[in-house]
DNA sequence: AAGAATTCAAATGTATACACTAGAATACAA
DNA sequence: TTGTATTCTAGTGTATACATTTGAATTCTT
């Protein structure tokens, strides 16, 4: 069969109304990403695309050079266009990225947040102590946290990065935050962050968020390549 | 007159071959952006720059996507799409995200930079000393430099973000390098991140790179907004 | 059978026609 | 005049036909 995307055609009704399609696309094609439905490697085909959706070439040639210039697509030599691959350089790289984007945001964030925004994120933490054990909220709430401290940095340049390394993470599959274990230290970790934030102290802030990336890439490293003695 | 990008038209034969024209469209925009003949909040229409370029609108619109996705066009609530304005309080975010990628850049090129690399960046120095006075030169021999550090930082996501951060700089208007007194003082500061690249000391380096940040800065703001008592 | 030349087809690049929308301009009413 | 309804139109969104490239399959040659 040449149609090979195995994820379900839309029904003709969900086809959005004009001016809408480049976006819908976008989105279905992120989250189908996200979702590990489409796998690093995989080659993406425009007319496959299209065919999915139940859309022309065009709308899913606008989708597919957004996602490119951020990342998640790029061209393969012989190969065409493929999900993003990240190899164990690459994840290196994207941690130390992290840690100096998200070190950056917990400070700005403590320098700069409203009370409301350190309302809401010491509301954030309660959420997730009560979450604790519903892994599938918990990866969903992880990310609510971290954007809400992307947001009270004020800084729509750093905001901008921040959202292309996160999707980048995706990229490496399933969130740390479905381990019992990395569940409990994270949100440790996530009370340091927030606490620091809330004293409005930003060199503290700066470090507590550096330290919580790099647990967080130890405990991934040590799931993604098991056989190398870290 | 309706065309009123008023930049020459390219004769018909700079149209280039199939396969490369989204991508000379991106180019062709990005540096008469670059060079000031487009400015900030000039409206930018589709079959406007294919006019121009000789090319349809499809090649066009790849290459606005693009620039799109790395903030150099925006879409203003009733006026459609333009290049991006950069107000006061943008520029400043844009200088802390600024001085925050360039010394974990410097950082991480003290650390990781090979031989060759450091032997680069040192005769970039010579090369700088060489050409004061040169102002236009220096201008681009200023890119040349900053982009050997970021090379030299290995690390691809970090490379990136630096690259869009340098472009929305250019929005701002001509290099401070111009500047005779501001040539001379970056070549100092251009001096002292060399060094500590070369002793391999990464603190050293991304404290002089903050400060070679931080010093440009208040230079800008000075142009930029020079009633506001700084 | 191994290699070179040729043909073929799938995928992307490009041009273009048509669809839709929103703002400008016009006509109309009070 | 002022406000409101209507039409018009420039511009973008979308679909689609055609062009070009490139890798894979096929045939031919030795």
């Amino acid at each position: 069969m040449r149609r090979s995307l195995d994820i379900a055609r839309v029904s003709s009704r969900d086809v959005p109304r004009h001016g809408a399609r480049g976006a819908h696309v976008y989105r279905k094609l992120r989250d189908a990403i996200q979702k590990g439905e489409l796998k690093p490697g995989q080659r993406i085909m425009e007319v496959e695309v299209a065919d999915w959706l139940r859309v022309s070439r065009t709308p899913v040639r606008d989708a597919i050079r957004r996602l490119e210039a951020e990342g998640m697509l790029e061209h393969e030599p012989r190969n065409g266009l493929v999900i993003a691959r990240i190899d164990r350089q690459a994840v290196m790289e994207l941690y130390v990225m992290r840690e100096t984007l998200e070190s950056t945001a917990a400070q700005l964030c403590a320098r700069h947040a409203s009370d409301m925004e350190v309302l809401d994120l010491v509301e954030l933490i309660g959420g997730e102590r009560r979450l604790q054990g519903d892994y599938d909220a918990l990866a969903r709430h992880n990310r609510l946290f971290h954007e809400a401290i992307h947001r009270g940095a004020h800084n729509r340049y750093l905001e901008k990065s921040l959202y292309t390394v996160s999707d980048s993470m995706g990229l490496l599959g399933e969130s740390q935050m479905r381990l019992p274990h990395r569940a409990k230290t994270a949100l440790a970790e996530h009370a340091a962050i927030a606490l620091a934030i809330q004293r409005h102290d930003p060199e503290a802030a700066a470090q507590a968020a550096r330290k919580h990336v790099q647990t967080a890439q130890r405990e991934r490293l040590k799931r993604l390549f098991p056989e190398s003695a870290a």
